[in-house]
DNA sequence: CTGTAGACTAGGGTCGACG
DNA sequence: CCGTCGACCCTAGTCTACA
């Protein structure tokens, strides 16, 4: 499991929280949804400005993302 | 202010309060020492894999990292 | 609504050298 | 020990289109 694979989870697992689509988010946070999609299946790492960006869209720490990123990253350490 | 400019604060900040040099850090997190340059200056913005290396070289949680550049970010909104 | 693919541009990250 | 410069390669991020 990869750094950017477990914030890929996380990040799908709060936009569902928050019931919104792909498309949705990436409006709301000026990305575009293949990219939200690439993201969310672990195949991009984001910068840190994305990643303020999709904060700000979640309305979620971006602090709070990294923490549980940083769980689900340290839970498996294959 | 910018996301990067206050991470690069933070990350000029930890690594003295380590007694790092930025040659030292870069070795360690496996990076290029003009690299290090370039973000303490905010010039460049990491991604959530560069950022978790430079946790992991500075001791630090990567959330914690975050959340300092959260705060020092939100100080001046200007 | 989402995954994927291909083609593209901008910028992340390396390296050697010098002040 | 650090800032900078120039050259380089790779990938972050966009866009169109189709299943």
């Amino acid at each position: 499991m990869e750094v950017e694979q477990a914030f890929g989870k996380i990040l799908r697992k709060i936009r569902m929280e928050n019931s919104l689509s792909q498309e949705e988010l990436a409006y709301i946070c000026g990305l575009d949804r293949t990219y939200i999609s690439l993201m969310e299946r672990g195949k991009r790492k984001p910068t840190i400005n994305t990643i303020f960006e999709l904060a700000k869209g979640l309305d979620e720490r971006p602090s709070d993302l990294i923490s549980l990123t940083e769980e689900l990253f340290n839970l498996n350490v294959d």
